[in-house]
Parts: structure tokens; sequence; C-alpha cells
DNA sequence: TATTCCTGTCCTG
DNA sequence: CAGGACAGGAATA
């Protein structure tokens, strides 16, 4: 039984200079998806199978922050959702994607694929201005936290070849796969 | 066709 | 600190 405390204390309070991140798990049409806030806006959005595992993957990537799940998780994590099921949606809400300043150029890049369209690894290269860098650029967008509102779903090798996919290859096949279907232009 | 190099970042020893 | 591995791709042998 607990006794009424005038206040109590909460599990976890944020250090000094300590950044506190909220995020939230909800089922999608693409499984599990974890997304994180930041004071800036959408720091993360993670896919997967398993709660746990996201959970993981997300300390991995904000080792120094406070992480606080939330079952709600508020109006970011519905925007977000309702992103990731409609592609051609415009992301209207303020992606807080952090790394170093060659992933920064190569996600703002990503940014700029219009839904439904595709571009290759050596074409982003080329658009940073390290046109040699196609190797490095895959890495960086591996390492892309924030799925689907920064699409590297809509990266592709310049053989065609699907390529890799952070979060599977099923995820992307399925995501662009969506946004061809909501494309009423022409096809050929 | 099979290597080799380029490039940025992370991981390991 | 050195070396290897990566969601690539062009050049060279």
């Amino acid at each position: 039984m607990k006794t009424h405390s005038p206040h109590v204390t909460p599990p976890e309070v944020p250090m000094r200079g300590e950044e506190t991140i909220h995020y939230a798990l909800r089922r999608c049409s693409l499984g599990l998806a974890l997304i994180a806030v930041s004071e800036k806006g959408v720091c993360a959005i993670l896919l997967g199978d398993d709660a746990e595992a996201l959970r993981e993957d997300l300390r991995r990537r904000f080792k120094k922050a406070l992480l606080i799940e939330d079952a709600d998780g508020g109006a970011l994590v519905g925007a977000a959702i309702a992103m990731i099921e409609t592609p051609d949606i415009h992301v209207g809400f303020p992606i807080d994607a952090r790394g170093t300043d060659f992933q920064k150029r190569v996600w703002t890049a990503l940014r700029a694929i219009p839904p439904g369209q595709t571009t290759s690894y050596a074409e982003i290269a080329r658009r940073i201005g390290s046109p040699k860098a196609t190797r490095a650029v895959g890495s960086a967008i591996a390492a892309n936290p924030v799925a689907v509102a920064v699409p590297c779903h809509r990266v592709l090798r310049s053989d065609g070849a699907l390529s890799g996919y952070h979060w599977g290859a099923d995820r992307k096949r399925a995501l662009l796969a969506r946004e061809k279907a909501l494309l009423p232009r022409h096809v050929a």
C-alpha cells in the first residue's frame, strides 16, 4: 500500500545538460514503428518487428539522452504515422536528423526526391558535389535515422537493382510499390 | 570478367 | 592508432 506523498520523485530526472527525447511505439502497415521526438522535431523513425529491438536501436543512437516512452506520443507521432501510411502526403513536421555534415547533405538531397520517383546512389553523390563518393553515400543513407520521411527507400542502384534497406528489403519494396500505385500519371 | 580505387564513417583490435 | 567493412560505381587489366 502506498502512502500519499506530496510529490513523487520521477524514476528519471534529466541531468544538467542532458536532453530529453520522447518516443512511442505504434503498429503500422510496415510492422512496428518507433517514433522519437526531440525539442526540435522528429529525430527518429525506426521500423521493425520487435519492440525491444527498436528501443535498443534508439538507445544506441541517442546514448546520452534521457529516453521516455509515451503510450500516446502526441501530435507529431500521429503525423508521422499518417505520413508513413500516405506517401504522397506532405511531410509537414520538423525533422531533427542528426549526423555529420556529409550525412546531412545526403539526407537533404534525399528529401528532394518526390514520392513515386527513384534515383541512384551515384546521382545523389553528384548532387551533393562529391561525385566520387558513391560508396560513402550508401553508408550515409544506411545511417538515416528518420525512415520514410527522409526517403532513403527511393534510392536504387544505378543498374536498377533494389539494393539494400536498413529496415529490410521487403519494406523498401512495399514503400516503392505503394508510391508507384498512387501515381496517376503516365507510367511509360 | 576480376581487381583496384575512390570516399566518409563506424567498428574492432 | 591501424585496418576492415559498408545499401556503389567507374576505371583498369
